[in-house]
DNA sequence: CTGAAAGCGCTTACAG
DNA sequence: CTGAAAGCGCTTACAG
């Protein structure tokens, strides 16, 4: 059906194992007569080398999965991973792999994994992104021994990596300090063993700093509603000018803005926000909120980095990273002093 | 180093081929206490099927691509894909099919296409999503012979898949007479030879159903910023109670929306508007825009489908499907008697 | 009911 | 400089 090393080899009048070795460009030593020869032939039948008879030979597929949580009913819940898939994409095409995305609820070991790549052979490894629970990251790595875990909350000394948390709750403090608030109210909510890590480092990141300055930091809870609306039950009496908002993520900034809005409450002037995290449509649709940056373009890059590395030298594992971020000036936070 | 067949064969005590064939379960032609000692020994050595073999001798490699378009500065334009991405995917893994995504700007055809996928036999066929130039499909589909196209301006009677653009325009125009409009503004867009088929099947769809009405349908051009913000020059003089504005898309939508809001315009009192296409995020963000339904999800659920069906029986293509829409009930145009 | 052989398309030693 | 052989891990006719 498709063209192999036989066809041209035929056409090219030369024994297929030549062939091969013409192509495969083993240190020239042909003649270029022959060369060419085998060249033309190739290209005028349209020869496209078969992958799987390579790998068979390699030993590598040139295959990386990326592990999504596959949540009931928040089917676009992840949209977020999307901007790391085409990081970890543009990195691991530079040297010739293939991504392929990999689904799963968080109950996979119990049995519910459907994914061919869960069994058979098709990986060379497997970047796993988010919230999992434990039990999970031990079946999959039992599966797949190549694991990059990316953003979870697993943490070692090699393979992981992750956003420098504890440094963003501590640029959102300093900001808060340069501008001179004394008030700071934290509405990412309560951390407990549950948590995914960021929760936890943001929130103790900056209470801890504010601590050495002497503010208090200050809480409010939250609710989530059935169609996945924030609310904030507290959070009217917070709308004041000598205070600032802190929002874990763009979610829960947008829901402060939406609710002081409905009160007559002006961000940046009757109350002040800033945000923990920000994502790709924030550029588009609210490029003025006070934040720290967090490029998961680059963090997929840094992702497929790491695992060229372990693929490279399985023995010698990539040592976890750590990314840092920056404080992005906006529009949301002046200081105490402003109000109308 | 990993696990074969060979090595089940020894400890279970038979020959590699005969626990082959248990492994695939031909017909039960075997002794009970055979098949219990091959599936034992599988399990307890943790073997795993080595899919570049299987694929060797199937002819099939279970694996599909994903065409994005790869846009240089626009790294996060095709967000919506990710949605197409994960309902391809969703129905792919029933069959035991793995996604890879491939990006390609749209001068691939003369060289700048890197992914292996076009230089090895990788992939069984490909999903083509959004805007290329026909000299791509050409050369796309010339290296890849099973391709569905996705929402791409190729239209013919097999392989293709769209939404009803035109029922889209249709629906628009239907909601605007109903609600007793006599006046409505496309914003849009010029239609050229260059534009997407959506734009000129929505514009086209609305005009003439319009104009059987009797209602002449107005234009505003727009301008795009270096930084992506859409921008009306003549949007100020329609901002009336009378008139219903159409957004092509939800970021013409915002961008109408913000700039009558810093005009102190309400949106649905002070003018109407309604939108031909709708993204997941306005479902959090901006959930009462009065629009047209567009299910990406269930878009790349089809499309797998007639994948599927292509690889299933090569002779027969799958025949093109066009995608219905829902009109979305919202708070964005009441017509053009509830002036204030 | 089980085993031995052929072959999928390639690469890589080893001969000539 | 070119060719013939072995082998990657599997499946599937064909023997026994």
């Amino acid at each position: 059906m498709s063209v192999t090393l036989k066809h041209v080899a035929k056409r090219a009048g030369l024994s297929w194992q030549t062939v091969s070795k013409v192509l495969n460009d083993k240190g020239h030593l042909f003649r270029p007569e022959t060369r060419q020869r085998v060249i033309d032939a190739a290209r005028e039948m349209g020869y496209v080398p078969n992958a799987a008879a390579r790998t068979m030979r390699s030993k590598k597929t040139l295959q990386i999965g990326l592990l999504l949580r596959n949540e009931e009913g928040h089917r676009y819940h992840n949209l977020a991973a999307f901007i790391l898939l085409l990081g970890i994409n543009t990195r691991l095409e530079q040297n010739g792999y293939l991504l392929s995305v990999v689904r799963m609820g968080d109950l996979a070991c119990t049995g519910d994994a459907k994914s061919r790549v869960f069994e058979e052979r098709v990986l060379d490894g497997l970047i796993v992104f988010g919230g999992f629970s434990p039990d999970v990251f031990d079946w999959v790595h039992s599966v797949i021994p190549n694991c990059i875990w990316a953003d979870t909350n697993k943490w070692d000394e090699y393979c992981c990596l992750h956003r420098d948390e504890q440094q963003v709750g501590r640029l959102i403090a300093k900001h808060i300090l340069d501008l001179g608030y004394r008030r700071a109210v934290w509405t990412g909510g309560r951390v407990d063993k549950h948590s995914h890590y960021s929760q936890a480092d943001r929130y103790f990141g900056l209470k801890d700093e504010l601590a050495r300055h002497g503010i208090e930091l200050e809480s409010i809870s939250s609710l989530k509603r059935d169609d996945n609306r924030l609310i904030y039950p507290e959070l009217a009496q917070h709308f004041q000018p000598d205070r600032v908002l802190v929002a874990y993520n763009t979610l829960g900034a947008q829901a402060i803005l939406t609710t002081g809005t409905s009160m007559g409450k002006s961000v940046g002037w009757d109350y002040g926000l800033m945000c923990c995290d920000e994502t790709p449509e924030v550029f588009e649709s609210w490029p003025g909120l006070s934040r720290v940056s967090n490029d998961r373009f680059e963090m997929g890059y840094q992702a497929a980095e790491m695992m060229l590395q372990l693929l490279d030298n399985p023995a010698q594992r990539p040592v976890s990273r750590k990314m840092g971020n920056e404080w992005i000036i906006g529009n949301t936070a002046w200081g105490p002093h402003t109000a109308r």
